[in-house]
RNA sequence: GGCGGCGUAGCCAAGUGGUAAGGCAGAGGUCUGCAAAACCUUUAUUCAGCGGUUCAAAUCCGCUCGCCGCCUCCA
């Protein structure tokens, strides 16, 4: 039992082994805080959020940076757009996003650094690499010469001159090599600066995250995550920077989630269709988007349309269905702290006493296997069917059965604390989405409880007929009864 | 053109050498006055196609077909 890694450097998944016996060390690229978050930074969000729930959960003393970026060409473009200050657009999507993360549950990192924040490290890195022959100033800028390190590329497994050969990259006047990009780039009037060697400037784009990275994680350290679209050019940059700055290696294991789909089309603005979190979030539960993004691999592609939402849903409903079951069951009954033996159950009590023998084993085993959610999640639902079970054939509750009962609601606690699930109460969650469903209906909830009691009265005289009236003519309206022993209770289908 | 990935049931999706998880949808059954919910059973002799390696391949190798990503800011 052993977590292996998918490293993009070596493309092979590898044991981790940790650099500082039972520490982990992770940077994940944070947004450039220019707009509001769309879902495919949600899902690059909630994937780290799971790398680092399983690391701590692992028993690893995780240290998690996630940086914003708070200063780069976009931000000062929307500023001048809106004819503000670049803090006034910087400041909103920070909040925004945070708002976001809040909203799709994610744990907070150790740190969150601010590109701004860090401009004294940047600005000595820039130094070091000036002073080693890597670096040049170049008219108020400083560029990084790409021919000084040979191992430039080796992560997208690009090679120089077949990239220049095709080059779409525009020949800057001011660099030595095309490829070359920017360290420092000069200000222009009116936009915001900071003192430097090479005059009045800002860090150009990846430098941040070199300096970020150092300084709360050192010169090596062992996750560096982000989407697909940075391997290139943004972490190959960052290992140029800093491998060239600091003679040592980078990063040890670079993981990278792939890219959010459409309706099967690429996600981008120009197609027009870009979803916001906010956007998705007034359709969707917050949970459900999380459970969807769960239910593949991390790095597929995952296709986002209105119908794989709702499936998600139908999933994520049955779950919560079940612990809510347990849970009305559990609540004001004393559980034995025993555990139950065998031997004093039925056979579906035999089944869910392995299951939950085996759950979190193999629980491990699944996320163990380069962050295999979409496997944990079949190992969850494979314990709901046998919860179900038991709960369907058990009739009275002995100390045993119960005592097993809140074992198995105790163990969907425990792995839906490292998936960001199932922290909700179960009532609770479903009522929320019995609300947001009702918010799509022409009956009113009062008008429903009328109906259900007349409907009973019926069924009571033995009129099925005006009964099942009821029942056809709530079900026309999306309405659909649910009879028990307890009495008729009703969701919208 | 260069680099990389994918193709598993109606749909979504695990599975990197040992004989196809799971979810959604569907069908039959138990329950029910009849239903719904829940539960049970069932739905891929087969993993795009063709060859090869092997005692054994969805899994490894080669070729073909189809789809996609990156190479420009991007999670």
């Amino acid at each position: 039992m052993a977590l292996r890694v998918y490293n993009t450097l070596t493309g092979e998944k590898e044991h981790f082994v940790p650099l500082v016996p039972g520490k982990a060390g992770m940077y994940v690229c944070g947004v450039t805080v220019y707009d509001y978050c769309h879902i495919g930074h949600a899902r690059a969000n909630v994937v780290f959020d799971i790398i680092f729930r399983y690391l701590t959960y692992a028993g690893y003393d995780v240290t998690y940076v996630r940086n914003y970026t708070d200063i780069d060409d976009k931000i000062i473009n929307r500023a001048n757009q809106e004819g503000v200050d670049y803090r006034t657009i910087a400041d909103r999507y920070i909040q925004a996003f945070d708002e976001d993360m809040a909203r799709l549950g994610l744990a907070k990192p150790t740190v969150e650094p601010k590109a701004t924040d860090h401009i004294g490290d940047i600005i000595a890195i820039i130094e070091t690499l000036i002073a080693k022959g890597h670096a040049y100033a170049s008219e108020g800028d400083v560029y990084f010469a790409v021919e000084t390190f040979p191992a430039y590329l080796k992560l997208s497994g690009r090679n120089l001159e077949e990239m220049q050969a095709g080059a779409r990259v525009e020949v800057g006047e001011k660099k030595r090599n095309p490829m070359d990009f920017a360290l420092w780039k000069g200000s222009k009037p009116g936009e915001p600066w900071w003192q430097s060697p090479w005059g009045q400037g800002r860090p150009g784009w990846h430098i941040e995250c070199s300096a970020m990275s150092m300084e709360f994680l050192g010169k090596t350290f062992d996750f560096h995550g982000g989407g697909k679209d940075l391997i290139f050019p943004h972490h190959e940059n960052e290992i140029a920077q800093s491998e060239a700055a600091n003679g040592c290696q980078f990063v040890r294991y670079w993981l990278h989630n792939g890219f959010v789909n459409i309706n099967s089309e690429k996600m981008s603005k120009s197609l027009g269709n870009f979803f916001t979190i906010r956007q998705v979030l007034d359709k969707f539960d917050p949970e459900t988007l999380r459970f969807f993004i769960l239910s593949a691999h991390y790095r597929s592609p995952i296709d986002f349309s209105d119908q794989n939402l709702d499936e998600a849903q139908a999933g994520l409903e049955r779950i919560y269905a079940c612990l809510a079951a347990m849970d009305e069951i559990l609540d004001g009954r004393p559980t034995s702290a025993e555990l139950p033996t065998v031997e004093s159950l039925p056979p579906s009590g035999e089944e869910l006493s392995e299951k939950i023998r085996l759950l979190i084993p193999r629980f491990v085993e699944a996320m163990d296997d380069d962050f295999n959610t979409a496997q944990a999640l079949g190992v969850l639902f494979e314990t709901v069917r046998a919860s179900n079970r038991f709960l369907a054939e058990t009739g009275e509750y002995s100390p045993v059965a119960l005592s097993l009962i809140a074992q198995i609601r105790r163990l969907f606690t425990e792995t839906g604390n490292v998936l960001g699930l199932f922290a909700r109460r179960p009532a609770d969650w479903l009522a929320g989405i019995q609300a947001a469903k009702a918010g799509q209906i022409d009956i009113s909830a009062d008008e429903i409880e009328r109906l259900i009691v007349e409907r009973s009265e019926a069924r009571k005289a033995r009129d099925f007929k005006r009964g099942d009236e009821i029942r056809d003519m709530l079900l026309a309206k999306g309405i659909q009864l649910l009879d028990s022993p307890q009495g008729t209770s009703w969701k919208v289908k």
